[in-house]
DNA sequence: GATTAGCACTCATCGCTGACGAGTGCTAAG
DNA sequence: CTTAGCACTCGTCAGCGATGAGTGCTAATC
């Protein structure tokens, strides 16, 4: 594309971006080329938006990007947004105060919120995901134990068992040892042969049919609890959304753990991306735009993060907000405990 | 106040519960008081409206109630909701499928949302209001040890801590111990005094201090995670609420700790209560109502779970739902484990 | 004395109209 | 290829009258 029209497009993306309004020639020509005359700038934008980069909403009025616009905007013509080491930093101790991983995740999803001034996304991980340290059945009391699930980073889920079995502090060690060697068998995939397997390390029905429940709980990819959205009132800040029924639709949306499944690429993220309007799988969400980044440790992707907005999103700082806590996050994951390769002294 | 005023109080509230609209008297002659005139249901109209029962928008248009109106509504009017104890019964035990407090609390928010068509705000207990089982030390790696805090009714807590001095079983089991006799004595607050007390008992500083911020952590009163909202969609289904710039105010402080907290009442609810409009304690949520209830165990009231909608709000409805699920839910956490009686053996 | 029919009055809503202005496309001149 | 000029389009807005829902008041009725 030349480069007077990849200038006239950066001007009408960057312009609507900050205003909101549909840009003219004239505002163009004064604002981001002067020297160039409005009749000029009135025909390029003819042929960009003969080429599909600009709409037109209706006959009088300026030019709009398209998806297309919008797309070769964040590909080829926005300022890459700079990620601040400093600013990182700070996110990465702010995140290792959290303690662990569940606490961390859920506070970037805030932090992404504040700074991005969108609502964020947040995809935590399986256990498929994890590296499985340990399973442990800590007593209770005489009808209860307390499954211990303990994996990297930073990772401890727990649950109350009605024990039906024998509950001597030899025999749950025993079962917890069986249960750790199981899971780090069946790592990756929990299918109905390792369900039957189960069979074999925990006799007792009821507890058996608990864990079962326990480890579908923490392997399912689409509960309710896998992906969440923090900061939705940022959403109705924005003036594409004054049409209530519309945000309405939208925010009931993204409540949906079906729908965020999705919008999210199921947590198949390599590396950031950034999805524009129709791009998006999700039907009523083809008026929105999203950014998400992974977050892992070293090359173990775990999550996703990102940010979901208007269309008419500021992508620069959203991917500059996305990357830094993503990163952030990751760098902090890495320094997580346990300690990757600190022994585990088994528990005893 | 006279039968026929009460009735039309009745029948205005009831109608623009229903409609929205503000109420003529053609309309309450009609559907409510046939074989009295529009003229009569006029004058009587004119009458509560000096009372200060009911309102006039503008000069042309219907009644609708006032705050007052509303508070006599709910005191003497309504037909008093009927819970059905069949669904208490199924809800119930929905939450005892969760297995344990905290899942079954935040079940109860979505149910609530969903059962009530409006935003459910529920408050979790802080560990001063449970009662205390035990609190243990278990070791994860070389440098770090796994903090749990174990409680009735079934609420268990963990926190990973970097841990500074020597991690001999023998040496945390005693750790363990110290730790839940002190925390004992200090069930209920948790002062200065109390922090002094703890480095008699746990030496190693870090450990020491990771160890205050979880306590902390378990026993502040307004923590971001003390109470929260489900189901924010709801709201903008209320044509009140068109206006976005008030529903994005709205869903600003509902997602705010200190307003949900001044709004819960500080967990301070000892019975099922509706607080309508002015009522409110916070400024900008004047606009809606919120009925809420406490939950518990026996006795003791653990947390409080409700719902927030506009004046207009379907109190009967919302009454129903709010009593079915805190009564489902303490009746659930009534049999949680740890059980009550059980004797509570030691982990070792 | 309470009730009600009748009537004048108020006021939000709706559809229509014309003025306005932002912005365009086209044409012809530079 | 660029640009000045100009006719044209179309959304927005203020003004206007019609409409209708609903009221308060008065006088007649039970």
């Amino acid at each position: 594309m030349e480069d007077r029209k990849q200038r006239i497009l950066r001007a009408v993306t960057d312009d609507y971006i900050l205003t909101g309004e549909p840009v003219g020639s004239r505002t163009i020509a004064r604002k981001y080329l002067p020297g160039v005359s409005p009749a000029t700038i009135r025909n390029e934008m003819a042929d960009l938006e003969e080429q599909g980069y600009l709409e037109q909403p209706h006959a009088s009025a300026g030019r709009i990007p398209s998806d297309l616009g919008y797309r070769y905007y964040v590909d080829e013509l926005m300022e890459p947004p700079s990620t601040d080491p400093a600013e990182v930093q700070e996110l990465r101790e702010q995140f290792l105060t959290s303690r662990d991983m569940e606490r961390a995740i859920r506070l970037a999803g805030r932090m992404l919120a504040r700074e991005s001034r969108y609502s964020s996304l947040v995809m935590r991980p399986t256990l498929q995901r994890l590296q499985l340290r340990h399973v442990r059945l800590a007593p209770l009391d005489e009808e209860h134990v307390l499954l211990l699930v303990v994996a990297e980073p930073a990772f401890v889920y727990n649950r109350i068992l009605d024990w039906d079995g024998p509950a001597h502090p030899r025999e749950l060690e025993q079962r917890s040892e069986l249960l750790t060697d199981l899971l780090h068998d069946f790592a990756g995939q929990w299918t109905r042969t390792a369900l039957e397997s189960l069979a074999a390390v925990m006799p007792y029905s009821t507890a058996r049919e608990q864990l079962a429940e326990a480890l579908q709980e923490l392997m399912q990819e689409r509960g309710p609890d896998r992906a969440y959205v923090e900061g939705v009132s940022y959403f109705l800040e924005q003036p594409e959304f004054r049409n209530v029924e519309m945000a309405r639709q939208v925010l009931d949306d993204l409540h949906n753990p079906e729908v965020l499944d999705r919008l999210l690429m199921h947590g198949q993220v390599e590396q950031l991306v950034v999805v524009i309007g129709q791009e998006q799988p999700v039907m009523s969400l083809r008026c929105c735009s999203v950014v998400m980044a992974p977050y892992g440790r070293g090359e173990r992707v775990l999550g996703v993060v990102g940010v979901i907005g208007p269309r008419r999103m500021d992508y620069r700082r959203a991917v500059r907000s996305v990357q830094q806590v993503a990163s952030a996050l990751s760098q902090a994951l890495e320094s997580m405990p346990p300690t990757r390769g600190g022994s585990l002294p088994e528990d005893r």
